[in-house]
DNA sequence: CACAATTAAGTTGCGCACAACTAAATGGGG
DNA sequence: CCCCATTTAGTTGTGCGCAACTTAATTGTG
């Protein structure tokens, strides 16, 4: 490599610049759209992941930590923490499930619940502030699950190459 | 899922769902990335954000902590424990201006200059993992860019209204 | 010139992400 | 039946991102 004198042909100096704006624009996309969130949730007393967990549990209901966690990708390590900040914001209960010790229920409460109701107007609050239209939006969504998908295969390949 | 009787249509549940996919694709796909780099850059003793900053170095140059955090976004609340890391590895020294005493100057080492050439295989392995050719690769860019500006400007407007 | 406003870097505190680990309950194989 | 591997939460430690603040140097304005 170190050639340009056909087209597809980039020398390293290229790759690197190319590598850098990537990786910023993924980053620094990810970190405006958590900062647009940081703001229309203020006023819900959530932050963006804590917003996330409330979003699954306003569709789906009570859930074990567990299954919180195949939802969002997230582990406890981060979960536990968030979970305990939302029972003390009083929004959910946690319960140790009889039939299995193990596992703990996340509960909403009344104002858990009740919060929905304040949370409905910002889908389209985000939705106007990225300029973009409904159509737009699902393409995007749809390339980004796509790139998720080749790149957990991909770490997961590499993981195991490294064992 | 609901009514789609005719489009652009939604209830407020569908409005969530909506919000809770692209949220969790956007934060997913950040993380997911992340991941990958962290496995290729583990070998370079980086991190992702630090990796960040190494390619800024290597293709401008030596930089005040200023100028760093306008090319990625970051205040010197991220940059500074960054930067005294990076120091700590050996990879680059901090130098007071003589001309201005606030600035402070980010020098590569010989050490962090020669990091270069082991990095230069991250970019065409990360290319690889994401499954997607050059020209996805570079449309997707431009429109995390667009999304990214757009969000900044909402995110101005709604701090502006706030105030 | 004096002094207030601005600027650059750093510090503190909080929450998230993740790796590595612990503790406790469960379930399966000998 | 007992032991051990597995499963589920939780804890600890590190680094990042950001808001709010501090410190020190510089700039600008009367």
């Amino acid at each position: 490599m170190g050639d340009k004198s056909y087209p597809g042909a980039m020398n390293d100096t290229e790759w690197l610049r190319l590598d850098r704006q990537i990786c910023f624009s993924l980053h620094a996309a990810s970190r405006a759209f958590n900062g647009v969130y940081r703001v229309l949730l203020k006023d819900l007393g959530l932050t963006y992941p804590q917003y996330l967990v409330m979003l699954v549990l306003w569709e789906q209901g009570d859930l074990p930590v567990k299954k919180l966690g195949e939802q969002l990708r997230l582990d406890s390590g981060t979960l536990s923490p968030l979970v305990k900040r939302l029972e003390g914001a009083g929004l959910v209960r946690r319960e140790r499930s009889a039939a299995d010790e193990r596992s703990v229920l996340v509960r909403l409460t009344g104002e858990g619940a009740a919060l929905r109701e304040r949370a409905l107007e910002v889908p389209r609050r985000i939705m106007s502030a990225t300029g973009f239209d409904l159509a737009e939006i699902v393409d995007l969504r749809a390339r980004l699950d796509q790139l998720t998908t080749a790149l957990d295969a991909a770490a997961a390949a590499e993981a195991r190459g490294a064992r």
